[in-house]
DNA sequence: AGCATAACTGACCGATCAGTTAGTTTTTAT
DNA sequence: ATAAAAACTAACTGATCGGTCAGTTATGCT
């Protein structure tokens, strides 16, 4: 690993822990044993080496799915949407940084201002909403899904995954108890009612 | 309203907007006009005014949801259920540096080492569960709500629009639009299937 | 080997911030 | 009226941080 990966991959765990303004380059630089100004050599300012943990952190979400999907075979739509939560809640415990970093306002403010922050948490964002959406709506052509908006229901599904992300990691409850509810509770939200399966 | 009033509000609103680092006191004391060195007077360090500013929060919050249910009055579980869900989102957006405060990361992370913290968002949080699981009680004896875990599925229920209130402030889309939908999403994860109502 | 360029560094700078101090003004109680 | 207490403030301090710069070391090409 190159020294600028090294400072990437640091700098993406102390943002993700700590934040942006909580991270000072000083730190980024010594958990990678060099100098602070190797940092402003590699990434000219600090919120360029940001930029770069986010994008790096978007490349790595499409990555895993497109492996994921690239695997794994689904019989069907609802299948599909209930393993594509799976993997979800399973990426948000093995990448938690990525999840943590997400979930921290920071991004969405300087998105509000800068365009490649903004398309980063973009293509983020529609990498899970069209996943979701993709398995609703080949859920209702096999008939495994009931009949509503799959772009809303996307939406909600993922908000309700990453809410209860978000609160695993926050502390407040244990996302894994209530792995077995989530499922149930999703099927019951999207599953075509007429048809037993 | 006193002058400690008055930061503890300008607190609340740059501690939401601009999150706990990224605000100074000197901020504080100017938006209310004073000197920084008053804002100490009052509060004896910065974390001690976010403590303060969290509790007031907490305060808030339960004083609206009692307030609330000390004028409405439901016929059903399902339907005091989906009154909850109605309230919280109308309290997002009328109280939004509420809810913008309890979406930073902050607040949580101080929690895992300041007691007086953890019991403001733990009180916060059992508030919202309890009145859900409440309803979801409710509407069991009643015969509106389905067979399920009542904690685990206030829990999910909270995911859900916790998610979206969050998505709603980090501009990644609005949860006005999705209102019908999360309604319509609510009842068919809780509703009871051989009933209509 | 020689040289250009990339990678890296120590020392430094101006700005900002949380918090202190010593003192002044305002309010309250008698 | 006045003394005590509460509210408030200007001026300051030490520490930290983002960023710069001049100079050194390592790397790759011919």
């Amino acid at each position: 690993m190159s020294k600028k990966e090294e400072i990437l991959k640091a700098a993406t765990l102390l943002f993700a822990t700590n934040g942006f303004k909580e991270t000072s380059m000083t730190e980024v630089a010594s958990m990678t044993g060099a100098a602070s100004a190797t940092v402003f050599y590699h990434f000219k300012s600090k919120e360029e080496l940001f930029l770069s943990v986010l994008s790096s952190v978007k490349d790595g979400i499409i990555e895993e799915f497109s492996h994921y999907f690239g695997e794994k075979k689904f019989t069907n739509g609802l299948e599909m949407l209930e393993g594509t939560v799976s993997f979800y809640l399973y990426l948000a415990g093995s990448r938690a940084e990525w999840f943590l970093l997400l979930h921290r306002y920071y991004p969405y403010k300087l998105a509000k201002e800068n365009n490649a922050c903004r398309h980063s948490l973009e293509d983020i964002y529609n990498c899970f909403v069209d996943i979701f959406e993709k398995a609703l709506v080949q859920g209702q052509t096999d008939g495994s899904i009931g009949k509503l908006s799959p772009r809303k229901t996307a939406l909600l599904i993922l908000s309700t995954v990453d809410g209860m992300v978000r609160f695993k990691n926050c502390d407040l409850y244990d996302a894994g108890a209530l792995y077995n509810e989530l499922i149930a509770v999703i099927r019951r939200m999207a599953a075509n009612q007429n048809q037993k399966i």
